[in-house]
DNA sequence: ATCGTCCATCGCCGATAGACGATGAAGGGT
DNA sequence: ACCCTTCATCGTCTATCGGCGATGGACGAT
């Protein structure tokens, strides 16, 4: 969980986690172009998102696709809500459904 | 965000919550009796936890007594909740209440 | 006043993160 | 064949993390 949590803990990673689903193009090159970094950096983080199980990676030629997780995201989202609720079982957290 | 996540990402502070939160005496004393490290570190800990808004302080005399911010920790759930769903609207992960 | 306890802080260190440029591999286009 | 684009990887640099022991301050007890 902490590993999880770990990916997540980075600016830029969030933004290219939102970057990544907004878009239906999910190129590096894509990334790059709206994150102001280097290539290289990008796809440090990129390599570090999906050794967290957070985002999927598709070899499609030269054309690589990043795709967002979503089940691995929600499960990291539950496991952070299992501890809060673990935590504080008595607390009651407002949920907006 | 990142930087609660961030505060977040280390098993030996996850542990630290959860001992906040099990035991109603929360020195740090307590905290280094139960986790098998040094009494600098678990302060160095407990110190990254208050700053980054998840544990309260409340210097009661020399006994320093932190406690869990329930409200907070949940804060930080329901920002990485809203994440996912910013991410993946159509996506609806399992919620077990 | 002196000791012991609890705690925060400092200094130190090895290891890791995060950024970059450079390089090279893999393909597409001409 | 040649070039251009895309991308991953490598090497390097700096900054930060994470651990520890040591130190010193604050307080209670004797």
């Amino acid at each position: 969980m902490a590993l999880r949590l770990a990916a997540l803990s980075h600016p830029a990673r969030i933004e290219i986690l939102k970057r990544l689903s907004a878009s239906a193009c999910c190129s590096c090159r894509e990334v790059v172009d709206h994150l102001d970094l280097a290539q290289s950096t990008v796809s440090q983080h990129l390599k570090i998102l999906v050794e967290a199980g957070l985002v999927r990676f598709e070899a499609d030629r030269q054309r690589s696709r990043y795709a967002v997780d979503h089940a691995a995201l929600a499960g990291v989202s539950a496991s952070l809500t299992e501890l809060v609720n673990s935590c504080c079982p008595s607390f009651s957290p407002k949920r907006h459904d």
